[in-house]
RNA sequence: GGUUCCAUAGCUCAGCUGGAUAGAGCAACUGCCUUCUAAGCAGUAGGUCGAAGGUUCGAAUCCUUCUGGAAUCACCA
């Protein structure tokens, strides 16, 4: 196991190296310093910047002349360093133009990914990423695809670091709000059924979810002229207790509500499905709440003969969570019943028994922090092994500019929808432009496809995580500057290169007569940094985000290189090879990265 | 009221463990298609990094306080 695997890119860590050598000669007194490596700031000359501060302060010296002084060793060592610069307390260097094409005919995308998980102390360790987790009473809506998009692609990310992974979602499919819409269709549905309206299953049962909140209102607005409050209106509407009741009627087995929810549920799951594969997303294992809901009891019975949680004077049972500043917790109501975190104590005992698993990430919304934190606070109390692994990739909220979205309101981004004008704007794009010549219409469907929905996907994972999303439906999703669409049109240039020129061939290539252009180092500076861009250290990695910035500041690298060099019209065999090859490599990178995000990259567009 | 998060160009956002004159895209304006795909490239304009202190060679970044916004804090799910 001697095998040497660089950290990160093979050029920085040698130039790392090589100035730890020259310090170390110069100053061997010297204690221990960091050496930090930055990009080079566009105004200066330079592939890559040593920052002298922390060695000139190590070695008591000014930091101007401990850059030449370092400058000159370098390049006295005939290392691979063709000229430097100082500028204050920064060491601008560049490489020769043999190193350079050293570390690009080396540099290669499988080798990175190999090195990746060959370098992840974690790898094989198993992960399951729970996300989507949509309620069946409603259809998704854009808030889902965040959450979705999101989730795949880390799947994606950990994967590429060599973990294993299980993608779990959590079907929330019982509960007051399923018996509204049930509701609301008895009494006014007439039977009508996904087939009988050609209304797709997810998106009916959304209708009478609707529906019930307008009659539930309407109550409401006929006992308040009545004289009650709206307070008192909203607890005594007639349906509300009606709703009450169907809910007591489903725990008890009541075959009538059981035979409709089964149904309606059917419906749902059914358009999900349907959404999913056009998404290309699929899951290892699907938990239904409905199944798991009574799990966590058993966990919290443990946990009490354990001594960790008590019980109060009425019986109810609680976990004190003050050492992690959240107040004491409800597990478990008087009457026995369980409460939400009750649940998701169960499934995520569950989760550990089905896949024995190491790590557990919970992709959900940050309005669910607070009941995370407690989760996973109690699962540390009970001793739970995977604890140490538990994650909440926790996003903001998508709003609209008339505020957030409310599915009983109707005022949602239906995903369906959305979906389907992404495809119809990249058809109306495409043919605008006309470049699609000799396109089968198979090839110009899936075309479409790519274009529309790269474009959505890119457009929500671009954004950190963290912060809320703004989403204006009338300026819609763009199609050019920092979107998906651009990178693959990147991508898409590259291989109409590749076509005209042939994979290129490196075994035979020498350095007679290579020159390399400022926008070349530029691309190739950006283009060693792959496997920083995509390699997870710690959770805090966990985010899509920077793979599309990454890919996106590749692309446009790309995109200055291409407009001021010639690639296939230069004379010297050596500089033709290089640049193919440069081109090639930039094109499986841009591939990979887009595929990590869950986007397709068209060969021609 | 307690806790957590957010605040960077007109708009949407980058800015990694502190590093050079804070960067993109959109929108606006100016150039570039008889030469590798103009969904592109180059340029102009646009900033008191919410405010005030502090830490040090050096702060958008770290600490404190304040302001503004969001979420959350149920024997609801």
């Amino acid at each position: 196991m001697s095998q040497i695997i660089p950290q990160t890119s093979g050029l920085n860590d040698w130039l790392i190296s090589s100035i730890e050598d020259c310090v170390q000669s110069l100053f061997p007194e010297i204690g221990d310093f960091p050496i930090l490596i930055l990009d080079t700031h566009r105004d200066f000359q330079g592939d890559i910047t040593l920052n002298i501060f922390p060695v000139a302060k190590a070695a008591k010296m000014p930091p101007e002349k401990m850059g030449e002084i370092i400058g000159n060793s370098l390049l006295a060592a005939n290392c691979g360093i063709a000229a430097w610069n100082v500028v204050k307390g920064f060491l601008n260097l560049t490489y020769t133009t043999e190193r350079w094409a050293t570390t690009l005919m080396e540099f290669d995308v499988q080798y990175e990914l190999t090195a990746l998980q060959l370098g992840n102390p974690f790898a094989g360790e198993k992960v399951l990423v729970e996300f989507s987790s949509p309620n069946t009473n409603k259809p998704l809506h854009l808030g889902h695809l965040r959450n979705i998009f999101l989730g795949e692609s880390l799947c994606r990310m950990l994967e590429a670091n060599g973990f294993e992974v299980i993608r779990a979602t959590l079907v929330n499919d019982r509960g007051v709000h399923i018996c509204k819409s049930m509701l609301a269709w008895m009494k006014e549905g007439q039977g009508e059924t996904p087939e009988s309206s050609g209304i797709k299953g997810d998106h009916l049962v959304g209708k009478y979810y609707v529906r019930y909140e307008k009659l539930f209102r309407e109550e409401v607005r006929q006992l308040v002229e009545s004289g009650k409050t709206q307070e008192e209106a909203e607890a005594q509407a007639p349906i509300l207790a009606e709703v009450r009741t169907m809910l007591t009627q489903w725990e008890a087995g009541d075959e009538s509500v059981l035979s409709i929810w089964r149904t309606m549920n059917g419906w749902v799951l059914k358009g999900f499905e349907e959404t999913y594969n056009r998404l290309n997303i699929h899951f290892d294992k699907t938990y239904y709440e409905s199944q798991t809901y009574l799990l966590g009891k058993e966990v919290v019975e443990q946990g009490l003969q354990k001594g960790l949680f008590f019980h109060k004077e009425n019986g109810s049972i609680w976990v004190d969570l003050k050492q992690w500043k959240l107040d004491e917790k409800l597990l478990l109501r008087a009457d026995g019943t369980s409460v939400y975190i009750t649940q998701d104590l169960g499934t995520a005992r569950l989760k550990f028994e089905d896949f024995n698993i190491d790590r557990s990430v919970y992709v959900i919304g940050n309005e669910q922090e607070h009941q995370m934190k407690a989760l996973f606070a109690i699962l540390t109390i009970l001793g739970e092994s995977y604890s140490d692994g538990l994650y909440h990739l926790s996003y903001g909220m998508v709003e609209l500019p008339s505020g957030k979205m409310k599915s009983r309101e109707g005022t949602v981004v239906d995903a369906d929808d959305l979906m389907y004008e992404m495809i119809q704007m990249a058809e109306e794009k495409t043919l605008a432009l006309g470049k699609t010549q000799g396109f089968s219409e198979e090839e110009l469907h899936s075309l479409y496809q790519t274009l529309g929905l790269g474009a959505l996907r890119y457009f929500l994972l671009k954004v950190d995580p963290v912060k809320g999303m703004l989403f204006n439906p009338e300026e819609s999703v763009d199609f050019k500057g920092n979107t998906g669409p651009f990178i693959q049109y990147s991508f898409a240039r590259i291989q109409s290169l590749i076509r005209k020129a042939g994979l290129p061939n490196v075994d035979d290539f020498s350095r007679v007569g290579l020159e390399l252009s400022d926008s070349e180092r530029f691309l190739m500076c950006h283009l060693i940094k792959f496997r920083e861009a995509i390699q997870i250290l710690s959770t805090k990695d966990y985010d899509p985000g920077r793979i599309a910035n990454y890919v996106y500041e590749l692309a446009s690298r790309f995109g200055r290189f291409y407009n001021e060099v010639p690639v296939l019209k230069v004379d010297n065999e050596n500089q033709l090879k290089f640049r193919v090859a440069l081109c090639y490599k930039t094109g499986t990178i841009i591939q990979e990265c887009l595929r990590l995000l869950g986007i397709n990259a068209p060969e021609r567009m």
